[in-house]
DNA sequence: TACTTTTGTATCGCAAACGATATAAATAAA
DNA sequence: TTTATTTATATCGTTTGCGATACAAAAGTA
């Protein structure tokens, strides 16, 4: 058995695994108002900024439209948000959140709090944070730009 | 907009990017042999211990059997394990790698290596290695009791 | 203007994840 | 030994995630 494929030493699997995990603790918190954490994400980039065109919450997201397309609908369907031809580009669909959109932000307040409380707090050291994120910032912005192979 | 809600402030977030795009860096690594990523999982399992019960595989890897069922019928279809009724517990389902999946093992051995230099060790400093894992590793420890809660 | 290329979204198909539920085998209790 | 409970897998349905591809609008070029 060849050391390097020791589950113990991927970071991947770490990552994988702490992701799928802590999606998970989220679970109830969001089912209770009809959402899923993919959708959580997105109303959190829609209060940051709201009438944005799926490329943009694409992007920001570091998803794929094929992705969010759907995911929007969903949300469509639910009326949290709108999807409408953008004027300027008529190609672009812009989303804009509805009033029950809106008003999610303060149904769902005390949920990072809850999750960051119950779990996070308790099992890593607050003072590590920075550390942590810039770790996990350097990952995600190496492979971010590793697949645009820099045009040059 | 509240500040909780930003989505520079989530760890989940951070996560689930980081996880999904160190999986993508596998994909072409891992598809030039028909396998996706959480196929590798299940033979980095399989390699540290052969015939092990589906719920064993599901454990080491923190998945359900929902997920890891249909999972392992793909790979049997590939013909990289086999499935079969174990001998002391009838309900049990023992998985087997075949020749081909064993051989896997050597077809792959640089790909934790390439992943790991062409991404991982140019976003992050070796040294900060184990204080990466180790958080991630609380984080995880953290999350997995606290859905079980605790019988007592 | 006509043609080509790029860009923004969407459709399709497949493989995860996972909650809810079903089923059979094993174990415990009555 | 019946009956009840637990355990090991599996089935079903829904939502993601993403590669491949389609298509129309916009931008660039001849």
């Amino acid at each position: 058995m060849k050391e390097q494929f020791k589950l113990d030493n991927q970071l991947c699997f770490r990552l994988y695994t702490a992701s799928r995990l802590l999606t998970q603790a989220y679970h109830p918190l969001l089912s209770e108002h009809g959402l899923t954490y993919p959708q959580y994400l997105v109303l959190m980039v829609l209060w940051e900024k709201d009438a944005q065109p799926v490329n943009d919450i694409a992007k920001r997201l570091m998803l794929e439209t094929n992705t969010v397309t759907p995911l929007l609908k969903r949300m469509e369907l639910q009326g949290i948000l709108t999807r409408s031809k953008g004027s300027a580009d008529a190609r672009q669909v812009i989303v804009t959140l509805t009033e029950k959109g809106q008003n999610l932000q303060n149904l769902l307040t005390d949920v990072p709090m809850k999750v960051g409380n119950a779990v996070i707090c308790k099992s890593v050291n607050p003072d590590t944070f920075p550390a942590l994120f810039g770790m996990l910032d350097d990952i995600i912005a190496k492979l971010d730009n590793q697949e645009k192979p820099h045009e040059a």
